[in-house]
DNA sequence: CTGTTAGCGCGTTCAT
DNA sequence: ATGAACGCGCTAACAG
């Protein structure tokens, strides 16, 4: 075929179905070979004035938009991030996430994110689609992750980033906080309010339900009183909470001391419940919650929290991992950001 | 060099930084060529079993992870999904994407999802990534958007998704509901409850001020009443529900009548606020929110609202682009999912 | 059932 | 400052 060619030439295919315009087509209307186009794109200052604007013109009549796909396979660089996060519609995963979204956002990066569900083998399935799309980093939500997981997330040579948590040991990069401290904590407080008395409420995360054992467990060390548990397994609702409370009034006779809440959600609701039920908040019924969110401080009465900066996390995250891609040496492996008591009106 | 071969050879370049493990290795391993593996990988029946396992423990043996970057250029079919939403802290949309997000994967998509803030222009340069992409399909909050970006996204040419707000003239699917609507129901409402004052909160969103602004106008044609007007242009809070309420009552001395609140977050600030000022809620102040959020019939009293299904939108968007892509050719263009007045104890 | 060949659209050399 | 050639890792025909 082609006999009378003097050099072989690449045959194109008939292009019906358009599939997007492409740097050779700008290329061709400005009058400049797809390198070029190229090259304006990434690198203005290595293309003539006078071409550069040609090209522009060409992008602007085409409607071109660069193929990010292509892109990322000739370079390897994919400017995309993965993350994996229990819930999206939990406000502190969120905020976390829209935190670090922005930061990465400015420095080009887009975010792929899924949800997990606190399902560890869901994570790891998940774990296996995101390194399919070869991200330039991975964010994990918590330290703990399957074996296969770990070996999945080692072997793809990838930064990863834990969230949420804090481990000495991480697989890569750690930003987080200690669960357990923040019970205890709680349980000191409770203490020196001088509380003699005390209940838990929790609900959907293991790791609630860390700091809530973390509280139980130092408070009974600390008074020889033991503690009494409500736990959902299902997310953290304002319904929850209430029935939280009417569970602890009704069948354990709690009438007095301090609940711990996993999250303020559920102090809301309990809060909301021994009210209506006549009991004076702090007065007879002392309750602490976790997260400080939004409407802790404006409710009735303000809600004494657990504060951890959501925002600090992400952002903290995304500036590792830039650091990390500019090569640093020196990779900061864990932070631990710490937590704060609240103290308003609740407790 | 080479000079001795009988074919000419593809030169191989030394591998020295791994970018991870090919079909073509996993070929290698098994005994096999890299398309064997390919089709070992998307349809098992094409390959004999014999030849499957030994592939299937290269696999294994290897820790291959599919390079779906790769696969999208060569398939031009990326499965990935890309979202807008205003706000992804915004229980609202949090809760719409997780829906769309479920079903899709259940499909075999991923959703790379970005945050617009509410500004048009961050929505046009957020747009124009999201194709470089080259998603099999893209979904946008609302139905306003930049003519630039309308020309971007039909240029594409592939599937559009507008949500969360209802046209007849959809860019090319939509799935939503008409926000007038909302504001002449609530109107409605207050006048058959006997409403002869009204006032409204609003805050945040376009959409919202558009179901507030419907309410008042409404309001006042069947009354001949003025409606009070409180806006923020920050997100709803609990706190802004308070100061809203505050100001309706100390400015506008509004101390009797119904107040449409664009949010229940809103409606629950505004609650607490007259309560906590010595207003009966309804018998002095009725409060009717917007959204049917978790809380909403759990506090005291119960907040009246408007509910939106908001599974339901994520779930139907889901639905027709899986329609759409399996070639549907009576596409679902506009759908109407409606909203309902939940009556509880606020109004 | 399996292999060969030819791109997908771009970044990356290496020339000029 | 610009271009030619090549290959990233995979899917899509087309052979056999």
């Amino acid at each position: 075929m082609d006999g009378g060619d003097t050099k072989p030439t690449k045959r194109k295919p008939a292009r019906s179905a358009s599939r997007g315009v492409t740097m050779e087509a700008v290329g061709r209307m400005a009058g400049v070979s797809q390198v070029t186009v190229s090259r304006a794109l990434s690198d203005p200052s290595k293309v003539s004035a006078a071409t550069l604007r040609k090209i522009n013109e060409a992008i602007a009549a085409t409607g071109f938009v660069p193929n990010a796909i292509a892109g990322a396979l000739a370079s390897s660089r994919s400017k995309l991030i993965t993350a994996l996060v229990p819930s999206i519609t939990n406000i502190v995963y969120a905020a976390m996430i829209r935190a670090f979204s922005q930061r990465m956002r400015e420095a080009g990066y887009q975010i792929l994110l899924s949800e997990t569900g606190f399902d560890p083998a869901e994570e790891e399935r998940t774990i296996a689609t995101h390194l399919s799309r070869r991200p330039d980093a991975i964010l994990l939500t918590g330290i703990h992750h399957s074996p296969q997981a770990r070996r999945m997330l080692l072997a793809s040579g990838i930064p990863v980033v834990e969230v949420w948590d804090f481990t000495d040991s991480p697989i890569d990069i750690c930003i987080g906080f200690r669960h357990v401290e923040t019970g205890r904590a709680a349980a000191e407080f409770a203490v020196e309010r001088g509380d003699t008395a005390a209940a838990t409420i929790s609900a959907g995360d293991e790791r609630a339900r860390r700091r809530k054992a973390a509280f139980s467990e130092h408070f009974t060390r600390l008074t020889g009183t033991p503690v009494a548990e409500i736990d959902f397994d299902e997310m953290a609702t304002v319904a929850r909470g209430r029935k939280g409370m009417a569970r602890l009034i009704d069948d354990h006779g709690f009438t007095s001391g301090i609940v711990f809440c996993s999250s303020d959600v559920l102090a809301h609701g309990a809060i909301i419940e021994a009210t209506k039920r006549g009991f004076a908040i702090p007065g007879d019924i002392a309750v602490i919650g976790f997260g400080d969110q939004e409407f802790a401080g404006d409710v009735e009465p303000p809600i004494t929290t657990i504060k951890v900066d959501l925002e600090a996390f992400g952002r903290t995250a995304a500036d590792a991992l830039l650091r990390r891609f500019e090569g640093s040496s020196t990779p900061d492996t864990a932070i631990d950001l710490g937590f704060e008591i609240i103290r308003r009106q609740s407790a």
